[in-house]
DNA sequence: CTTAAACATCGACAGATGTGAATATTTACG
DNA sequence: CGTAAATATTCACATCTGTCGATGTTTAAG
């Protein structure tokens, strides 16, 4: 007769990444976020609007953070803002870029899980 | 008379990445490993071998899991492992590769916070 | 309408990166 | 020792990416 093993321990162990072999499809849709963030001066950036006072910040308080030309940071802000990290209000002659609240969240919840 | 605010639920808000400015140095050491699973490949394999049976796996397992070249394989496990996101050992002629366990937690902590 | 300021887009270029063919290295086995 | 298998390394190449200068677009002010 043959055992059967029920699993158990397995089901909640840990990041949806280390629990089982992700797919082609949903690597897919991860590593642009991954991407997005792995550029120094994006990762900055994201740091800078998320943790600035209101949540939002103009891309002129941004130019001045980096000794980088205006086209080099509205680039980044664009990749940013094309992974779904950042969102985009223009206000007169300003841009206002606010960092999604899910976003960070959620790709840490995948990469290392939420529950530690 | 001035009104003087201590900052109260601004010190346990959030990750790091969102409490405050990150400094460039602290960027450039957590932007290797963000660019190590910034690759559908490398992001694909470090789940293969986070989820395998006893947390490591033989890259002759990996090889056989991509329609791609061994050299290339070899190529990206090289990257994850300089990253410090997997372990190498030799055993034999064979080569086990094993995530680490703090480096997935550890980052994911960094960009969502550990709180939620 | 003209001008200036804020931001985006375009074009170009150097450097980084993913990939495979060829080759080297290490280990096990006769 | 000789051979075969597993993995790494080297080399070459096409593509992607970060950067800047130049220019375009939008908005406000005069």
């Amino acid at each position: 007769m043959s055992l059967q093993l029920t699993p158990v321990q397995t089901v909640e162990c840990c990041s949806p990444l280390a629990r089982e072999p992700l797919s082609e499809s949903e690597a897919a849709g991860i590593v642009p976020l991954l991407k997005a963030l792995g550029d120094p001066v994006r990762l900055r950036l994201m740091s800078l609007v998320a943790s600035h006072e209101g949540g939002e910040a103009c891309v002129c308080d941004l130019n001045d953070a980096f000794e980088l030309s205006q086209p080099t940071i509205s680039h980044h802000l664009k990749v940013l803002h094309e992974a779904g990290l950042l969102e985009r209000e223009k206000r007169g002659v300003w841009v206002y870029y606010r960092a999604r609240p899910d976003a960070l969240s959620g790709l840490a919840a995948l990469i290392g899980g939420q529950g530690q």
